[in-house]
DNA sequence: TCGTTTTTCTAGAACGATCTAGTAGAACGA
DNA sequence: TCGTTCTACTAGATCGTTCTAGAAAAACGA
């Protein structure tokens, strides 16, 4: 832009008052058809490219963009297609509201820097994705005042969140797995501590994440009598759940199911079984979460829930003035497919 | 935030300027260490949450933010794992400059809404990823007077860009296969137009993307005499390269190669070649472009080209006043793996 | 002890827009 | 012709900071 454009100074070539120009770009039905035409061409003509955002967040208070926060490093949020599933959700509401999306990584070992942004940030509102209730970046929003929504059921009746039933979702396969006759399963957890490519088996209270939490629920409550054993391979991806799945595999005691928390860390798990000659569903059933596009493509068994949808509903909770939930519960399903099978009799 | 609570507010609480408590919060070496606390003190009493994000955008010219300009629908941009490794490095570097990333995403078929958001959002500055130069939005931002750093070399001498040598790269892939004995090869292209599941065979002049034209082009250089036939399945992703390889590989005409311009369209050719029982690099040869993490997993050739690294230099020169260097180009390296062998004679 | 530097703080003007309230003139109905 | 409504436009305050200059007080050197 020349410098120094402003408002004014096309007011003053045109010969008409600031609010005027303002209102030929924001309000075009203030003014005469010949008049805004005669502003947007002058203005052209000066390379005046429009209000400034600032000024108009400044004043108008309103920024034009939702923030988006996230637990862990961003190449690992972003590993999972799930969480690209409900960004592109989120991104379809935000394009319809003219709103942008300001990515906001929390790297946990950083916090100071992390919540630094979380200060700065011009945002009107924000996602809570995936990141644990009690993060000191959410007192910091608090604070601020900015409306938040999560992917995460939060205790607060006055919380605002979009998200499914994990103890119900999980109880289902933990269901068709008792039936399937499974009585000894390892599930593999996403832990972020747990770095390296070492693979660690873990005890419920070392599980961070309260989705995974309730998930592990789910699944003891339909399977009172088995054992289920915790590992992770690190964090929440294809690699971690292929280390987790090769220890697993490799050990002398192994189960007759794997369970992945996400459907990333099953299909490591059958890239495993496949790389030691084993057939998921026949020799070994393994199952996920999600029900990502990839999972149907591998063949396997998992809970679906609406990903993009999620991302869609949070962006109506936090733009659309009309959409009056604050809590809003998606529907769950279990998908049968190859990767599960019966439990070998012994 | 406590309604209306500014710096104003806290001044007066204080009892001093509100120039001093700007200086509390952004020069501690401009007051007292004494004063600067009992300023940070009340103002957490008050329910003060810091500057206001937009007010100090306006008053310093400083947006905090840079953002990301992406062609195509948000999914498939993130589907790639490429995209992620781009935009983790950036991330870091934004980090390091307490800076965050607006999200662009310009849907091709709704240009009025996408570049809306370009003209709305406060940015500092702009990442251009992978987007064809002559796109509407660069247009909005050059006026708006934005800097702007793309992924792909332009032909003017003033654009800023860090990129590789797309021709060259090629060029060793096409040499590689050549000296193999392959001369009927099948490029997977992007393509964002083919919309639904059926693969297209293409001219090159229907290639939209100008990175994809010269990876042909350098294909062509090494391979005078080969018989190079474009098909694109949809846009960059694994379905797509699944889809255009499937119709490769059930035609009639099959090539001795084939050659995905992302290596997520290779993996797609790679699975679709063995739910046909067939070997890469034994009954066909196949490779790709970037090394993402899964090639080596694969154990797909392809060319390596140092995604992470182009996320941080695009960061630097958009961020740091220290780097001269206006277009930087980084080097690659042909990566041969198991999936490439031998043309078969016949 | 007196000027000079340093430290610590302040007054008041920007930054560039939007909003509220209101005015001048045209159009209208009777 | 007169009062009323509508349209098209404007003045001036305001959003919440940061910045530029500068002043008062404290510390310093000789």
């Amino acid at each position: 832009m020349s410098p120094g454009v402003t408002l004014k100074t096309v007011a003053q070539a045109v010969g008409v008052s600031p609010s005027t120009v303002s209102n030929a770009y924001n309000k075009p039905d203030q003014l005469s058809a010949a008049l805004r035409e005669r502003i947007l061409s002058t203005a052209q003509e000066l390379g005046y490219a429009g209000p400034d955002a600032s000024a108009r967040a400044l004043r108008s208070g309103k920024a034009g963009a939702v923030g988006v926060l996230f637990t862990d490093k961003l190449a690992y949020a972003f590993s999972d297609p799930y969480a690209v599933g409900f960004l592109a959700g989120l991104a379809e509401v935000a394009e319809e509201f003219a709103t942008s999306l300001l990515l906001m990584p929390l790297s946990s070992s950083d916090i100071q820097g992390g919540t630094n942004a979380v200060q700065q940030a011009a945002i009107d509102a924000a996602a809570i994705f995936c990141v644990a209730g009690g993060h000191p970046a959410l007192d910091i929003l608090r604070t601020r005042g900015v409306a938040m929504v999560s992917t995460d059921r939060g205790d607060h009746p006055d919380l605002s969140w979009v998200a499914i039933d994990e103890v119900e979702a999980a109880a289902k396969l933990g269901k068709h797995l008792a039936r399937l006759g499974h009585r000894d399963i390892v599930v593999l957890v996403d832990n972020a501590e747990a770095a390296g490519s070492r693979a660690v088996e873990m005890t419920l209270d070392e599980v961070g994440y309260t989705d995974c939490e309730l998930r592990i629920r789910g699944l003891q409550k339909e399977m009172p009598d088995a054992r289920i054993r915790l590992v992770s391979g690190g964090h929440n991806a294809f690699s971690s759940g292929l280390i987790g799945a090769e220890w697993v595999l490799d050990s002398q005691d192994r189960p007759t199911a794997i369970v992945g928390l996400s459907d990333v860390q099953a299909l490591g798990a059958i890239e495993a079984m496949k790389a030691r000659g084993l057939v998921p569903g026949r020799d070994l059933t393994v199952a996920g979460f999600d029900d990502i596009p990839q999972a149907e493509t591998a063949g396997l068994t998992t809970i679906r829930q609406p990903i993009k949808d999620k991302g869609r509903a949070v962006g109506r909770v936090l733009l659309d003035p009309s959409v009056e939930e604050r809590q809003i519960l998606l529907p769950t399903e279990l998908v049968v497919r190859a990767s599960s099978g019966p439990a070998p009799r012994n």
